[in-house]
DNA sequence: AACGAATTTGACAGACCGGTCAACTCGCGC
DNA sequence: GCGCGAGTTGACCGGTCTGTCAAATTCGTT
């Protein structure tokens, strides 16, 4: 049988893994505080640490998590297609933007990137975390030099180090999303994606400067 | 007369933005406390109370007193010489790379931009705060943009949106920070300064796509 | 020397923090 | 019916947080 009748949607875990990381989103990770979150999940501190060991490690798996539900709902579905290397550049950028667009309708806020948020708060503090969020940040790049090396397979790009494009276009791609929340614009965003194609049509190849 | 054996430097108030700014930057402003601001600056919490009627204008007023700073030792001495526009961005990069590195190997952490920090963690959380970071990032970007009308008009680099050049040349700045910081790694910052020149020739005019 | 203002001090307050715990409930296998 | 373990509950803990305050001290001025 199992949920019928699920209301209260998932179970107890699932439930305390979204709403942190909604919450850590909405705020940061040390101004979600355990009790606004269970009070959030309806759920009693106790039942908390039943599951978690630390808030530390909830941050861990609800991060992990949505990197997970990131990749099947966004990242997937885009790099899988057909689709040219490039355009799948382009898709990545214009669904992160429309999350933006919706969240900043909804809320009146521009968030950023939930990753990006929770690495510039917390990688000094909590290594666990920072080492989680590099593993998280490779795995962009990866889907970013992917679709890179498709562009260059099919001509629409030069020759060049696709892993340093790569990095160069998710460095962009974080910075944006930084001065569009500074902003509260989310048109600061988009703006930047006009530098997109450019950074993926460089040669790239290595620094010439001493 | 005033200080002539200015052992404990400043004054009470300027040791308390010196003091903020620094610690702030090692942590964050939420994970730096008042208590340990004050141990630090040797003062006791009255003081602070006295200076500043809460926190969040302390972390103000020592964010603006780090631009000024910043501006005074790294932006001025830069853009205010007769060097080319690009290779004054060329130094703006190499100082801030060197800044990275002494850091790292003095306390074996990337610490990341100041500014971005502060921004990324509370721009979602105190409007005040917010907006100060909002005409600082402005102010960067301004030096940047200058720099390249200068290289512009040396035909160092060809027409363009240089206002949208500098946006993007400051958003990759600030990801290549965060990415540095993440992996705590200051070699992340440097791999991407090979955008800086191809963000800086770019066209740049207007995004063409959809 | 004397006065008022600016500054400094240390003790204190009250809220909130992350985390603990013993007792309890409930479903499942036997 | 019984025992067992996973899950749940709510009270509770010690520490830390930002912020307060009256009294004491220092300083510039006259």
């Amino acid at each position: 049988m199992s949920q019928i009748n699920s209301i209260e949607p998932p179970d107890t875990r699932e439930r305390l893994l979204l709403t942190a990381a909604s919450l850590m989103w909405e705020r940061s990770f040390q101004a979600a505080g355990v009790d606004e979150l269970c009070k959030r999940a309806n759920i009693r501190k106790g039942s908390f640490y039943h599951f978690f060991p630390s808030k530390s490690d909830l941050a861990i798996a609800a991060i992990e998590n949505s990197w997970v539900q990131a990749k099947a709902r966004i990242f997937e579905p885009i790099f899988s297609t057909a689709d040219s290397g490039l355009n799948q550049l382009r898709s990545l950028i214009y669904r992160v933007h429309e999350f933006q667009l919706q969240l900043a309708a909804e809320k009146g806020l521009v968030f950023g990137c939930p990753f990006g948020n929770l690495g510039q708060e917390m990688a000094l503090q909590d290594e666990r975390l920072r080492n989680t969020l590099q593993k998280i940040f490779d795995a962009h790049c990866a889907y970013i030099e992917n679709a890179l090396i498709r562009a260059e397979q099919a001509g629409e790009i030069p020759e060049g180090d696709n892993r340093l494009r790569a990095r160069n276009i998710f460095a962009l791609l974080e910075g944006a999303q930084l001065l569009a929340k500074v902003a509260n614009d989310p048109k600061v965003f988009w703006y930047a994606m006009s530098a997109l194609e450019v950074l993926a049509t460089a040669k790239c190849s290595n620094q010439q400067s001493s």
